[in-house]
DNA sequence: GTCTATAACGAGATAGAC
DNA sequence: GTCTATCTCGTTATAGAC
């Protein structure tokens, strides 16, 4: 069950990024796969190979198979991507103007990938709203966790509880939609225009 | 290649729905089980059972296979959609209002069909960015259109192109966003809360 | 235009040696 | 924990009778 994270590599050179066991890789794996082709256009064998691990191996880890291998996978994108959020609202004393960078940020990623990098859950959820209740909860509880940092920086700024509320839901909203929007048509223009939108509504509120 | 889309009922009694030929029927279903499953989701022999039809019909129809109905498919939700939204836009004096209600006529449908009726184009178009091209066009230019619907009448009430142009892009986008955000937690609150920043957002640029 | 049968292939999942 | 072989089923797509 445990695995040494640094069973090579041990003399600490200057690689960057830690030895992932194979757990770790196929859930990483299976995170991309299903934020660029969503759950039916996933297969566990390109997972395995993604994660160079063999099948044997995802079954080893995932008994549940693939709905458990998802909800994994959705839990993995909520983390990162709340972490990502939560540096870039955390200590900002003017958070409309960081929501807005974090926009832009956005439309960054999503150009260098070639606009495929998009939310690392709405894609996974939405084609299984009415037949993964699993898939379709952890998704809900993604989105939540993201509207709690969003809110929490706009009620450090000083906005009441309330309209903090509403307003993270809208910024989220925003984001998935305005993300959404520049993949399909292959733009930064939704995202940079959400980007300025959102500051002047968040600013309205202050 | 022409068909009668009334070879019987022919003497008009009170049917409301107008007999749909057989390729009408395939498109419907082949929209709406998309909409709900997404490309990868969806068989075509699925497509063909909902619409009543056989898988030869399909292909003598749609030589062009899965694609080309997935295409089609969501040019049938482009005008869907385009005809709710200017029907809903399109005589208002006060677009702020309407954009809000319109918003929460979103909730309503959503509501009704257990969170699985949603934006017909955004499911198709997700999983399939960075792998059908004519696909994710024929997305981009639906968007596009509902875009060009809003920025219309929001010139017609007096705003400024540009503002128009701009403000017509946060509301899809945010309006998609809240939808997806709805399905994926079973609930009214993100559109309801959307209908309300719109409508501010949009009022403050009269 | 409609229907049935089937080809060709890949999917998810399992078994069991190592 | 890892690997390979395999089972079973469903998929897209085609062929050809009617």
């Amino acid at each position: 069950m445990k695995e040494s994270p640094r069973s090579n590599a041990e003399q600490a050179g200057p690689a960057p990024e830690p030895v992932l066991g194979t757990r770790a890789r196929i859930v990483r794996a299976a995170s991309l796969l299903m934020q660029r082709q969503g759950y039916d256009g996933t297969g566990i064998k390109q997972i395995a190979q993604e994660a160079d691990a063999t099948l044997g191996s995802v079954y080893h880890f995932f008994p549940g198979g693939k709905q458990e291998l998802a909800t994994v996978a959705i839990d993995h994108g909520d983390r990162e991507f709340a972490e990502a959020l939560g540096a870039a609202l955390g200590d900002a004393d003017d958070p409309a103007r960081a929501i807005a960078d974090f926009a832009v940020s956005l439309a960054d990623r999503l150009a260098e990938s070639h606009w495929v990098d998009g939310c690392p859950v709405s894609t996974t959820a939405l084609g299984s709203v009415g037949r993964l209740p699993d898939v379709r909860s952890a998704a809900a509880r993604a989105f939540g966790h993201w509207r709690e940092v969003v809110s929490g920086a706009l009620a450090e700024a000083g906005i009441p509880a309330q309209d903090a509320h509403e307003l993270a839901h809208t910024v989220i909203s925003t984001l998935e939609g305005a993300e959404l929007a520049a993949q399909v048509s292959g733009s930064r223009e939704p995202l940079e225009i959400a980007a300025k939108h959102l500051a002047r509504l968040v600013d309205a509120y202050r």
